[in-house]
RNA sequence: GCGGACGUGGCGGAACUGGUAGACGCACCGGACUUAAAAUCCGUUGGGCCGCAAGGCCUGUGAGGGUUCGAGUCCCUCCGUCCGCACCA
């Protein structure tokens, strides 16, 4: 029996895709009322290769920009490259290779991997963030937000990452590491451009609720992210005579103004302005603060860091209590850069502060009471008390719960004058600053009468200079002399450009919205934008969950409020799917070994070549380190493209990992084989022949109604899994159903469930589809052909079999027209034989009925 | 520590709003075809028990309890795994 061929017919079908031009996507204009659907995977690195982890997250996309496109969507579905970034300056000064050089290189590369995957992608509207076309687009918004007083710069203390020698955000150190380099981050001062993020920290918070079709827990990260509280800033004022400077007394937030009347202590931080201050006339200060900089920065440092503090001496007065006084200490627990940098502590409530006075014998008062307790006698030990309960020792707030008291202290704060009620957020500004070559420029000129100067629009984009070396450490535009020298824009006179480039997050923060028309002149063309957004599927890793998306978030917003675009959620619907993950092999001596040359021998691993038991590590994340990697195109080679795409998407559910399996790949390439087969034995029935209501063939068009929906449904809930698993049930009903012997009633029902089947295994292989199409004669191609529509009243049987319990119990079934009355089933049920005997020597209490699902019998 | 997700055969996983647990695939086993193997095709398979058989019974979704005619699904307690954040006052 001949096999299918994807050798053949793959090519020939991406080949005839491409001449068509049937994936691209229409302008507004064209369009004409057709309603849009965008679907966008996140855009990648270009890497160079292509990995299994691509063919994962490209196909899902794919299958949904096919679906819509059959069910008579203007699918947008494009493909570009997020090119600027660190490891080709890396590479650079290690190989030598300009990056620019190899990044185009790679970029070719990647592209003809993604060819093969045959996705229906409009290429016309490709590009790269390294292209000057796209960054000088981006150089023209920038310079917007810095009129508008978005972007700033700032003195600011900065994560440097000593290997990479750059700058990171607080969001690219992990575990006090660079994200990339891993090593140990250090603090430095510099002077930074930032976005001001903050500015939307509410509004991106409350954007969240309109998002439904977000992951539950992508929102809760990014709401975590944000990280709002209200509570109290308010100012103790010193007791005596006030350092010089802080006249005003110290300013410290609290969440918890309830427990004011247990507040024990008031502690700063080590780079507070005060101990900064004191620190300057007192030795022993300098070198507690000195001491707390020298902590190391990791979590587990975090976690297992006494707290170590320093009296001040200072006093500051209690504001409700006369003739009470709190120390000022400066405290190591305490964060500058949340709240005021301030606190006052509250030990019997808080569990930093119990342990910080446990330490210094600091007074430890509980003032809330939780129920069932006695104020008289309720002690905190080594806990703190957080829960709800009454207050307690606190003068006016006595009697009145945490909430209550809580409101009742701010407003005496308030009255007083001295503080008030207020938000904070965890989120800080962006830091976008990067002192490297390989991003875009920032578009601004240092000069030194008039200061930082925007370069004007007709002069963007700047452009990155090729001439650079890397064969020293830093920024190479920093020391290039005839790049770095500019004239002032606004003087004339000598002046040098900002040598910084942006973060590449400001890259992808708003390529989705320049896929809508890459050729515009203006950064947006605000009519294909406000046609084509929000994107309504995007698609890609949930590692992207904060960053990515909340920087996209943001700049949405901010271009919308410069009148760019117009919507304030780019990604109406976001997916994130899981990773390919393949078992991971170590021989007995640590040494990581390829699974291909593993095999099972009963319970034991075993090195086929050698021999000698391994050990199974794990299943994990495809890595070259681990040599657990499956090429692409190795699969693609030994059984085609559609085999790859099919079995990714249908070992798992998509937003789960898939673990890759030799077996599992078969599988997906025995399933195309005997779908070609069915196709290849069908012979195209006369046409005259009318569809038959023969038993056989009534089921086949039932089952294939059913079919229609089933698979629609799957897609549109991205259970592309179950949805294949329907696929491979109907192969298995067609298969029953032979055409050998087969009257014309039966062909010509065939006939139309392959006409369907063909339509429906599209999104999911569709080089296979194509081929199954054309053999039974189908108009046009596959790709373009409508979806299949279904009847809802051949989706349901006529017939239901319905399992009787007995007390709970299994006992029998029966089978009844669908939709019987429930008294008629109950007849039936009764009257069963099955029923009647474990019925005897019982009486039936009661008789449950559900309609179409099941019958229960209470007896006893 | 805080927040969240999850736990179902040998494996990946199905099971709509509480209604026949184990769809579909992998693996295994048995059979057909073959000189043989591969490929292909057909069939069996949660565990236990009774029966020559047809068939029947018990048990079973991490553990324990609860609600219900009925629980993988809802509630409580516990155990375990994974993910995010992390001295955020």
């Amino acid at each position: 029996m001949p096999r299918y061929n994807p050798k053949e017919t793959e090519p020939r079908w991406r080949a005839a895709w491409e001449r068509e031009m049937i994936f691209r996507a229409r302008s507004p204009a064209e369009a004409a009322g057709q309603p849009k659907w965008y679907v966008l995977e996140m855009f990648p690195y270009p890497s160079g290769k292509l990995h299994m982890g691509h063919v994962r997250n490209y196909a899902m996309g794919d299958v949904v920009a096919r679906y819509k496109r059959a069910r008579g969507f203007n699918v947008l579905h494009p493909m570009g490259w997020d090119a600027f970034g660190m490891p080709a300056e890396n590479a650079a000064m290690e190989s030598g290779v300009h990056p620019k050089v190899a990044t185009y290189a790679q970029i070719a590369n990647m592209r003809s991997q993604l060819k093969t995957l045959g996705l229906a992608l409009d290429w016309d509207r490709e590009f790269a963030t390294c292209d000057p076309e796209y960054y000088g687009k981006q150089q023209a918004w920038f310079l917007k937000l810095l009129r508008s007083g978005l972007v700033y710069r700032k003195e600011s203390e900065v994560n440097w990452d000593p290997v990479d020698m750059t700058v990171l955000a607080n969001e690219q150190v992990e575990d006090g590491r660079g994200w990339r380099s891993g090593a140990l981050v250090e603090r430095r001062k510099l002077t930074q451009w930032f976005l001001r993020i903050t500015q939307y920290s509410d509004e991106l918070l409350k954007g969240l609720e309109e998002l439904p079709r977000w992951p539950e827990k992508v929102r809760l990260m990014q709401e975590n992210w944000i990280g709002k509280s209200r509570g109290l800033r308010m100012t103790f004022a010193f007791e005596g005579v006030a350092p010089q400077g802080f006249e005003g007394g110290v300013s410290v937030y609290t969440t918890r103004p309830d427990t004011l009347f247990g507040a024990s202590f008031i502690a700063i931080a080590a780079d507070h302005p005060l101990a900064q201050s004191l620190a300057a006339a007192d030795a022993k200060a300098a070198a507690f603060v000195a001491d707390c900089k020298k902590g190391g920065v990791s979590a587990a440092d975090i976690e297992t860091a006494e707290k170590m503090g320093y009296d001040t001496g200072l006093k500051v007065r209690h504001p409700f209590v006369d003739g009470q006084s709190l120390p000022v200490w400066i405290a190591n627990f305490v964060l500058m850069d949340y709240g005021t940098g301030a606190i006052f502590g509250c030990p019997a409530h808080d569990q930093r502060d119990l342990d910080f006075a446990r330490k210094y014998d600091l007074a430890v008062r509980p003032v809330v009471i939780p129920a069932g307790e006695d104020a008289p006698t309720f002690a905190v030990g080594k806990e703190a008390y957080v829960g709800p309960g009454k207050l307690a020792n606190s003068d006016f707030l006595d009697g009145l719960e945490v909430e209550a008291a809580k409101a009742e202290a701010i407003s005496r704060i308030e009255a007083k004058g001295q503080g008030q009620g207020a938000t904070v957020f965890r989120l800080r500004d962006w830091g976008v600053s990067r002192q490297r070559y390989w991003g875009c420029p920032i578009p601004v000129i240092h000069c030194a009468k008039c200061g930082v100067v925007p370069v004007p629009e007709d002069q963007l984009p700047v452009v990155l200079p090729d001439d650079v070396t890397f064969d020293v450490p830093g920024n190479p535009l920093a020391r290039h002399p005839a790049w770095k020298n500019a004239p002032c824009p606004s003087c004339g006179g000598a002046a040098t450009r900002e040598t910084d480039t942006l973060d590449t997050f400001v890259d992808s923060s708003w390529y989705f919205a320049r896929f809508t028309n890459p050729r515009a002149a203006e950064p947006i063309d605000k009519v294909a934008a406000d046609y084509w957004l929000p994107v309504d599927n995007y698609i890609g890793g949930v590692e992207h969950a904060i960053l990515h998306l909340l920087y996209s978030r943001f700049v949405t917003r901010a271009l919308k409020d410069e009148g760019l675009l117009s919507v304030a959620e780019p990604f109406d619907g976001l997916f994130t799917q899981g990773m390919v993950t393949h078992e991971a092999f170590q021989s007995r001596n640590g040494e990581w070994l390829t699974p291909d040359r593993i095999e099972k021998r009963g319970n034991e691993w075993v090195d086929r070549e050698l021999g000698t038991p391994v050990t199974m590590v794990g299943v994990e994340k495809m890595s070259k380190s681990k040599k657990n990697v499956v090429a692409p195109e190795d699969i693609f080679e030994q059984y085609g493209v559609d085999a790859a795409r099919l079995f990714v998407m249908s070992d798992s559910p998509p937003e789960r990992d898939v673990q890759w399996s030799t077996g599992g790949v078969e599988g997906a390439w025995r399933f195309i084989n005997r779908v070609w087969t069915e196709f290849e034995a069908h012979e195209i029935p006369d046409e005259t022949v009318e569809q038959g209501d023969d038993a056989a063939s009534t089921a086949l068009t039932r089952a294939t109604h059913r079919l229609i929906k089933q698979v629609g449904e799957s897609i549109e809930q991205f259970r592309f899994n179950t949805g294949i698993a329907r696929l491979y049930e109907f192969l298995n009903v067609l298969k029953a159903n032979p055409p050998i012997g087969a009257g014309p009633d039966l062909m010509a029902a065939r006939h139309a469930a392959l006409s369907a089947f063909a339509r429906l295994i599209a999104p999911f292989t569709p080089h296979l589809a194509e081929e199954c199409w054309a053999r039974i004669g189908g108009e046009g191609m596959a790709s373009t052909a409508p979806w299949p529509v279904y009847l809802e009243s051949l989706t349901v049987e006529d017939e239901r079999v319905l399992p009787i319990q007995i007390n709970g119990k299994r006992r029998g079934e029966i089978t009844v027209p669908a939709g019987l009355a429930e008294q008629e089933v109950e007849k039936i049920a009764l009257a069963d034989p099955a029923t009647m005997r474990h019925l005897e020597g019982l009486s039936v209490r009661k008789v449950i009925v559900v309609k179409d699902r099941i019958v229960n019998i209470v007896a006893g």
